[in-house]
DNA sequence: CGCGTAAATTGGAACGTTCCAAGCCAACGG
DNA sequence: CCGTTGGCTTGGAACGTTCCAATTTACGCG
């Protein structure tokens, strides 16, 4: 069975082939009584628009990349559906692609990307790429905004959320319990949110006078189990840590565990605060204190930042950065142990 | 900047066309040395492939959609990123789409995908999707494989867990444990996956000689909250549930919690047992028992599946049913209860 | 009734690729 | 020395759409 073209639906309605391309756009130059003919043709025929060619000719395709590292991390889903909903609403279909954290895997997906001639471009990406994985895009005029990392030395668009501004205000809610040895865990410094991020944890230790431990500062995978291994190093210290603002909740999910493991319980024994607030960390037990990251709201900007480019044609390198907030539970120990706040 | 085709190519390279094509396609019976030549003149001009023309005139194109009810849920993330990794290995793209379980952007989204020209489809359907949804792609000839869910009275293919099965076992678990009230929480029984569960539960007490009392099977939102809400239903009988087989996981989750807020623990009070086995599950507070689902074997059955229909051409009706496990943590109350089995 | 103008419609070229049939050329056998 | 073979290469048509310029139609007005 042949597919049925702009053509056959022309004959069908008595019309010539420009006019059936004008009433699928909508156009108003057409007239009511003629586009409802065609109209009829197109659902007599069952006839299906070929994007493709549209776009070949137009040169406009109206789907645009989305490369998330990590799909199955709950944080990156949530982003990659706020960002898809905006897209979706202004007519926009959306590739997703997950590079699983592989610089080799976002090169192929990238380059899969081009080749579907995306008309803007969404990017997480992996640890340690840089500026030239995507320079491509760059030359061919094609927006690109990267969502929650950002590439050093990169001319880019970029949404991420107040990172130091989140892990100093962890930080000075830690000391304001009393916690005086205060660790930093997980991550790895070639990730630009944990340099943010232990940027802001070393500035609030500095400024309340506190002095700054570099061995304190564990990187380890961003993952359950780097937080299980950053909480035995920090623990096995000469003098070791009482508390530990971790780079995400999944790696306090895994110090909460590391802990239990040699006995201790978060929030009694040891102070925990992570990062992002993923859904689970309210239900988690103990509950996790930590600083709330709006996913939605980074998808939706950075989103919205590429639709802008996209219909002005213009690129910029805007760098946006979304408020934070920190939210007490329990595993940062508050409910326990009183509120020992010294200076105002 | 005008876009480089492979006319440009051709020139610069001092070749046709059409070599230029044949190179791309990586045939044998262009020479090596012309070969050679083209490859550094796409380098040199920085030449990028255009698939939509391509797909155009060869009609097949290299984009597999996938319609996926719920993204931001860690067991459908999961089941995304398995077929998406199988298809990328055999070259193809996929257009990765979420619904939100709304039927109305379901059929917005399999619009998208047909407008696409995808090659082949994999649908996770919305909760009361009816065959005639998906009538478009067969007509076309486009294979579509069913994951996770069937739909009554299509002849697609499908790739789904031993859902009754796996329901069966762990009611036959919950009565060595001793309970003798056990109800069944969650999901309507307009979507497939909860019809087969529910069977697999009533059949395992009917064929315990145990009364199936239909007071006990309360139906509810596959969600924590529904969860909640049918733990409350359920605990307000008359002669109230002593345990409950969940929907899925998250129920269960809510499940759990209803019970804390009415001062009772699972595992303890009373015995809760879910189903897929999310990675959470084993982390919860407590572990969850519950009947582990292979997501990810699933998705790359059912992308299997696909791909064979894609390239034989043919397309196959063939309902593929994975197996399943109990697995028993805490919350069914096996620790503390240890095995009151009356029965061999 | 004819004219001018605006509105509606139209045919053909173009987009970048693949496919096909045909062409070229060197080597080889008769 | 020529016909044939077979390996490489090539030009042109086609894919289904949009865009443009041109044409037809409709309409109001003198």
């Amino acid at each position: 069975m042949r597919k049925v073209t702009i053509i056959d639906v022309a004959r069908a309605a008595g019309v010539s082939k420009s006019t059936v391309s004008l009433v699928l756009q909508g156009s108003p130059s057409v007239r009511p009584e003629t586009a409802e003919k065609v109209q009829a043709a197109i659902h007599r025929l069952g006839y299906v628009y070929n994007r493709g060619a549209a776009n070949l000719r137009s040169a406009r395709s109206n789907v645009v990349g989305m490369v998330i590292n990590d799909l199955a991390n709950p944080f990156f889903a949530e982003l990659a559906v706020g960002i898809e909903s905006v897209f979706r609403t202004s007519g926009l279909v959306s590739l997703i692609a997950h590079t699983a954290e592989s610089p080799n895997r976002q090169a192929d997906v990238l380059k899969t990307m081009r080749e579907q001639a995306v008309c803007g471009l969404i990017v997480c990406p992996t640890r340690g790429t840089d500026a030239s994985a995507l320079s491509g895009f760059a030359r061919a005029g094609t927006p690109v905004v990267l969502a929650m990392r950002r590439i050093p030395g990169s001319r880019l668009a970029s949404v991420a959320p107040d990172n130091a501004r989140g892990a100093a205000e962890a930080v000075r809610h830690l000391l304001r319990l009393g916690y005086r040895r205060i660790a930093f865990a997980g991550g790895h410094d070639d990730m630009s949110a944990q340099r943010d991020r232990c940027e802001g944890y070393t500035d609030a230790l500095a400024s309340a006078g506190m002095p700054v431990d570099p061995a304190l500062i564990v990187e380890s995978a961003p993952t359950r189990d780097g937080g299980i291994a950053a909480i035995g190093a920090m623990l096995a210290l000469d003098d070791p840590a009482d508390a530990a603002l971790c780079f995400n909740d999944v790696v306090a999910f895994g110090a909460v565990l590391g802990l239990r493991h040699r006995g201790r319980e978060a929030g009694r024994d040891f102070g925990i605060v992570g990062f992002d607030d993923v859904r689970e960390a309210g239900e988690h037990v103990p509950a996790l204190t930590t600083v709330a990251v709006d996913s939605a709201g980074i998808g939706a900007r950075a989103a919205q930042a590429a639709l802008r480019m996209i219909e002005s044609g213009r690129i910029s390198a805007e760098e946006q950065t979304t408020s934070v907030h920190l939210v007490v539970r329990e595993s940062c120990g508050a409910r326990t142990r009183g509120d020992r706040r010294n200076v105002a």
